[in-house]
DNA sequence: TCATGCATCTCGGGA
DNA sequence: TCCCGAGGTGCATGA
């Protein structure tokens, strides 16, 4: 029982043994194949006839790669189902519920294909998002300015989800919107977005986008509706305690 | 000279040699093994020891799949830059320039890898997007209501880029904000500041959303700003024309 | 290059 | 389940 079982210029038969074993195993399957490609769901597609990477994992997971770009040419998302059917030719076929989409791949011919039971029990550690950098401010709350008192973490409003809610030394009402890298239009259409609905119930409400720097466009219009900008870098502690930290709650 | 070329178990020495090869002769290589995986760069991160599937591209891209999630765990984008080395451990090292990126795969364990020599020259022919909407709407403005004239598609305006802009029969200034899938609040906040931006400039504006439905949030927000909208699902033609179409300008 | 916005976005968290 | 927003988002497009 080895970790890595592989065919060379299998005949439909051995993709079918090979392919059912994966899946009772739990394996990934990796298949080099020239194939076409049929895609319907939430959009269409249509991808002819080329040498292809697919991989197919465990949990229902389904990419197929060409030799160019990080993002697969098709693919289908974890909980998708998938099954090997001999038509013309042979056919991996991937079906999700929920939206209702599927996916098809002609295998015009095999060149190999490998199956990988992979042991994996390790979780990314991943440091510098928008989460560290909320933490930073609730514990020195003077990054933003001398008097700032942090209230609210993603405090739910009338029309959306506030970053960071508290109030400044003169007693009105700060909102925050952090962003982890430049700040675009976009989080100065959010954090206008959070003040207008604010101001609807207080009487004094300022708005601070927190990042790193800002585009130009962004500034322009922060500038306009009167709101204001602290710059800060995520912070990217030595070692990352894995994407979603419980700590000191 | 065949299109696959395949180790299993391969020494270090073996290892180097397979990627050298891929890397002159411009073949993906996929790597079946044993990892660590340290990133630093935009953020930073660090993956323990465990079984995963490594896809290098001719172009670069560079992914290291867990057996989970359509998402690879760790990546570098095209135009990334990709060596050998022989640390304690044989590692792959990708760097990537502007913004400065590192991904460094310690390999404890090499099970398999293959060389694959893909030949492709076929590009995915999409239908369904936001694009072939926009179409569909200046073929046929009364999509919207009777009278709309679509007069420009994708206008920069003060603080951003409007998806239709147009009129109405009464000399409205008609603002579309179009999306293919169930319009979130984001879209309403897009629409919102599009309709203020134009009010500076012209006294009648409207603004519409299309979509095929929206969320109860986007709803709510809609209509307190006295926004409108129309239900339009992105068409899906019987022969999609590949994803960027430049048809008859 | 930078800025802007789409995406079959994916993914996680909360109600 | 839906809704909302982050993301090392990736990616194309236009200035």
């Amino acid at each position: 029982m080895h970790k890595v079982e592989y065919l060379g210029e299998p005949t439909p038969e051995e993709i079918r043994e090979l392919f059912e074993r994966a899946l009772s195993r739990g394996a990934v399957l990796v298949v080099f194949a020239r194939c076409k490609v049929h895609y319907e769901g939430r959009a269409k597609s249509e991808l002819g006839s080329g040498d292809r990477v697919i991989v197919l994992k465990p949990d229902g997971s389904f990419l197929v790669h060409q030799s160019k770009k990080r993002e697969p040419v098709n693919w289908q998302p974890p909980g998708s189902v998938v099954r090997f059917e001999m038509r013309e030719l042979p056919a991996l076929v991937s079906v999700r519920r929920k939206p209702r989409e599927t996916l098809v791949v002609e295998m015009e011919e095999v060149y190999h294909m490998v199956l990988f039971q992979a042991e994996d029990y390790e979780e990314l550690a991943l440091t510098g998002s928008e989460a560290e950098m909320a933490e930073v401010i609730f514990k020195k709350p003077e990054l933003i300015e001398p008097g700032f008192r942090p209230l609210h973490r993603e405090k739910p409003i009338k029309h959306g989800i506030v970053d960071i809610l508290g109030v400044d030394k003169n007693g009105n009402i700060v909102v925050l919107e952090l962003k982890r890298r430049r700040a675009e239009l976009h989080a100065v259409r959010q954090l206008k977005s959070y003040v207008e609905a604010l101001r609807e119930e207080h009487p004094n409400v300022r708005g601070i986008l927190v990042a790193p720097s800002l585009t130009s466009g962004a500034r322009k219009l922060l500038e306009k509706e009167g709101l204001e900008f602290r710059k800060l870098e995520p912070p990217k502690r030595e070692r990352g305690t894995g994407g979603r930290q419980r700590t000191l709650l």
